[in-house]
DNA sequence: CTGAAAGCGCTTACAG
DNA sequence: CTGAAAGCGCTTACAG
């Protein structure tokens, strides 16, 4: 034991000598952590000759109220833990400190555009107000879920976002997230219970797209439902008959087609929808994401029917993608951007709040006009 | 103190009693960690009147090679520990047992379709086998890579892959990871220092795209390189000047083009590299992803130029959509699922080894035929 | 088979 | 302004 720690503290002061001569070149080696041998702060400390309160106090500026340092003293030990390369422990600082600077994340490895832009603003958005994303990456898996669930609270995290209950199991999800103190979900949440989201304003934008067919003289209007049952489907679906009844356009609610797999995105799938749709001779569609949409016209065409002139297409997603097409697709933008920042401002408000409040957003969104629906845009 | 400890266990026996008759709501309500008073080992084996070894070795089967407990005894624990919804502190575990059990892995945000596929699947493959990942997300900034460089040593994360090293500051990235015991890089990095690396065969993929164009009587192809100096980009273009000395064929250096944001997928970059590349007259074109591809042909057809009666595409990236266009897009697979596994492979088996050897891999990838080559497919 | 004790690397009251 | 000491929640030799 005492051979050991001496031995250690031998080698520190062979290193720290070193260092002063050939500083970069040791600082390459030092870094490759000799197992068991990293540099701790105990050892800065030591190397430094002062107390592991003084280290801490320079180098994390913590130290409780009362432990004051020199400024001097203070950036000796800066001085002395960068050329010994020290790394915090963060385990180690969490477990004393319980400061709460990380924030959790699942979402799902593919989710769709509208997700993956959100969390991208997302990112970025937390690291500037300087907070820790740590992101939970799944696949349609309860189980997945659940054990990010146990790791964020074993991490003491209380502040998670979540991007993940749009599946078959989306009902089981929320509850999950019970034991959070600050939990907030990206779209609301399939269940009675109450909990914090922030969301695209499904059914405005939706409306929005309506109210423009119409204006169109379109009136056999298709809406391509996910057949999971999420609320934003339910709310998409509320606007489609809104809108008619506002219109006072009679619809059928055949007219909402429930694909097998939300997004008619494949060629059978779209092929099966065009089967069942064209009887009823629709004049307008508003389908999911880009593929979708690539498939649509392609297979309207092989039909002999013309977009826009004899169907108006609307995609319910956004894509850089949708300008380049021929012709160039009139979409809804869900606003990513600007639910991430309601996301990052309510969660981050929420931290030091013991119980936080509810909070029901709704961010909206806009039609991003193409010339899929009509001619001249 | 005592009075404090004395409370607590009060509450703690209160919440036994109450957990026994009225299960399934207590358990709901003690989810909801009370402030401080979350259930630790030790309330545990208080509670199950145990010592902590005997807890910990009964809940999460440690305890060293000596410590044993009866199996009786153990599922005591068990069910009180359920009882009271204990969950291990996993900061305390890790700082106590630093056993190896997480993989980090860093990359970007708005990585291309080929990352995030590998991603998915690197996900699925590590969960399976037992792993955790711990992902950090950044885009496009060396700082968020040495800070996620930082937190990794600070957790003591030895294993990391890296996906995020093609930037204009690529060579600057590999450096960041010698710490690292043992980090593995998808896709070659650029510099001189070897590292381990998974890669798709892009020289390879690239020239069975060549020989292909060639095997169409394509003698004009040009290559839109990223401007990054990445190794990829660097072995399509060796691919590129392979192909033609191999079939005897001249070509022009000019034929390499190289837009100003590496992928020309908006209508200015497209507009700006069919400007110069259209003075070439040539009759195949090898673009980024899919966008560039859909740039390509409305940009290509409103200048007098069919798709591939007069110009040939290969997209550089596959995707589900490529198919869906009309007409649909060669492109090259670079087989992710499989960089996935060889990554996953590597990675792990390294994990006990004291100084991991070099992994060089090169996964093959395949070319998937559409109609945007020649008429009949 | 079992438990008391040391230790992981930090932070922070607390006493000087 | 400074340092010795207790403690965060675990794991694991070690001694019974």
């Amino acid at each position: 034991m005492e051979a050991e720690g001496g031995e250690k503290f031998f080698s520190l002061m062979t290193h720290l000598l070193s260092v002063t001569i050939f500083q970069n070149a040791v600082i390459l080696n030092k870094n490759r952590s000799e197992d068991n041998n990293m540099i701790t702060l105990s050892d800065v400390a030591k190397a430094a000759g002062v107390s592991r309160s003084a280290a801490s106090k320079a180098l994390h500026g913590g130290g409780g109220k009362t432990t004051k340092i020199s400024e001097k003293k203070s950036l000796h030990i800066q001085k002395i833990a960068e050329q010994l390369g020290y790394r915090p422990n963060r385990m180690a600082q969490r477990l004393a400190s319980r400061k709460q600077d990380i924030i959790g994340l699942i979402v799902d490895s593919q989710c769709c555009r509208l997700y993956s832009d959100i969390l991208s603003c997302i990112e970025q958005l937390t690291r500037e107000a300087g907070y820790r994303l740590q992101v939970g990456l799944m696949h349609d898996s309860i189980d997945a879920i659940k054990s990010y669930v146990d790791d964020f609270l074993g991490y003491d995290i209380q502040s998670v976002i979540c991007m993940a209950h749009y599946y078959e199991f989306s009902e089981k999800v929320p509850p999950l997230f019970k034991p959070f103190k600050n939990p907030l979900f990206i779209s609301q949440p399939a269940t009675d219970e109450k909990f914090s989201f922030v969301s695209p304003d499904y059914h405005g934008t939706f409306r929005k797209a309506m109210d423009y067919l119409f204006s169109l003289n379109r009136r056999k209007i298709i809406y391509v439902k996910s057949n999971y049952r999420t609320p934003d489907a339910m709310a998409r679906a509320r606007a489609f008959r809104d809108a008619h009844l506002a219109h006072g356009i009679p619809f059928d609610e055949a007219q909402i087609y429930c694909g097998d797999i939300g997004e008619c995105d494949t060629l059978e799938l779209m092929t099966e929808l065009l089967d069942d749709v064209l009887p009823m001779r629709p004049d307008a569609l508003i389908i999911g994401n880009g593929n979708a949409t690539l498939w649509a016209i392609r297979l309207l065409n092989s039909r002999g029917l013309r977009v826009p002139e004899d169907v108006s297409i609307i995609g319910m997603e956004s894509w850089k993608g949708s300008q380049a097409m021929q012709p160039s697709i009139s979409v809804m933008d869900n606003n990513p951007a600007e639910i991430a920042r309601e996301a990052v401002r309510v969660i981050i408000n929420n931290i030091p709040v013991e119980s936080p409040p509810l909070h029901e957003i709704f961010v909206e969104g806009s039609l991003i006009l193409g010339e899929s629906c009509c001619h001249k845009v």
